[in-house]
DNA sequence: GCAAAAGTGTTTGATATACACCCATGC
DNA sequence: GCATGGGTGTATATCAAACACTTTTGC
């Protein structure tokens, strides 16, 4: 049996929610490419997998190297391979295993930024380097479809959270208003959330309850 | 960058149906090592990713030379990349990208086997190599979850089909028996089905008509 | 006629949606 | 009081499960 030229590398795609046009909406970090190809175009944050590290380990450390994010939730999604993708032209074959990650939004709000590290709201991205247009695409599909059966909405929001927050996330995700009366019975039935006891203070209306996330932390590979 | 010592490798899963116990039950075949690590112990077939080849061409390449097949239905499942994955101890590390596939039943039933390739059924697996058994669990489930929202069952069926035997297919993959009548109008109001105008004759009972699916193949990477 | 599976009809319960309405706070 | 979102109640529609019943063949 031969031995390939093939290098892996491993990259993500970060979840996080920040206001855009007054409203709060679904973004994305992505890093300026600093060498050929594709040099100068936005692109998903990532690097190579070194020979000790597991895949997600790979995934955390070339997220916090590039963006200084500690993600909440992280999970694999797809690993692309198609023979064409390692350059333009020569260059070695790349196979690529891309994550997919949800941060808070006061982490997404602190994130570090810059010249070559900034958020896009995903309905306006930049043209991107590779074919990582076409994976946001697969992330958010995937994205909206665990929002229906699990929890994952828990990871953009703090430990305490209303209602009304967990609301505002899968508006934000969803794209379209929910009526928070249904919306309130949905979650509650689920039994994913508990109420704190405690009350939101200082706001100019009824006082909201807390709620926490009854989920355990995710466990895969 | 450092390249690393990577070897990547691909794998698959391949389901059909097969009589076990009077009943259609989920099989799989699986190919016996012949060499360390876990020499004489069944495995998942597969073989190593060439430099010329897509991930996808991979697994239908490894798939037709270790077991003749050719399966309707092909989809990646999951990338596994753990350290200590490659061998008992020394060996160069694997990342062993695992697609799922699904084979008509009478592509099954003509399937080559010998002393190294044997079909098994999947509530009666022998020990597996590597971490395989982990793996065909995973694959059950994507499956069993496929099942419900998509029109997969029909890769496992010949063109024209009753819905007697679709409702077998279903039945063999969930476990349970499933009430005909309901089952009937779920399927028929999904419209993943056309009627021939055909039916099934030299049965001993009403002849059922011919269904035939309405899902252009898949196209997945 | 009898057995067996195809195919139809009907009842019931669970679940989602729409929307009216009351509650508790800041101003 | 008024505005604002929190929170409750309720009618309606949609859909799934259970099951009785009729149909059409081979024997």
């Amino acid at each position: 049996m031969g031995e390939q030229p093939v290098a892996v590398a491993v990259s993500t795609v970060i979840f996080g929610l920040r206001p855009h046009d007054g409203r709060l909406a679904l973004h994305l970090p992505l890093v300026r490419r600093v060498r050929e190809p594709h040099l100068d175009r936005w692109a998903l944050p990532g690097g190579p997998l070194l020979a000790e590290e597991s895949l997600r380990e790979a995934a955390r450390r070339t997220l916090q190297q590039t963006t200084g994010l500690s993600p909440e939730h992280l999970e694999q999604l797809y690993t692309f391979g198609a023979v064409d993708r390692g350059s333009g032209a020569a260059g070695p074959r790349v196979v690529s295993i891309v994550y997919w990650a949800l941060v808070r939004a006061d982490e997404a709000a602190l994130a570090r930024t810059g010249d070559n590290v900034g958020w896009f709201a995903v309905e306006a991205l930049p043209p991107l380097a590779f074919d990582h247009d076409e994976i946001v695409g697969w992330a958010v599909k995937r994205l909206v479809a665990k929002l229906e059966y699990t929890h994952i909405s828990h990871a953009l929001l703090p430990d305490e959270f209303t209602l009304g927050q967990l609301r505002e996330v899968h508006e934000a995700i969803l794209g379209r208003p929910l009526d928070p009366a249904n919306f309130r019975r949905r979650v509650e039935a689920s039994g994913t959330v508990a109420p704190t006891g405690a009350h939101q203070a200082g706001v100019r209306h009824r006082p909201p309850a807390l709620y926490r996330s009854t989920a355990k932390k995710e466990l895969l590979t």
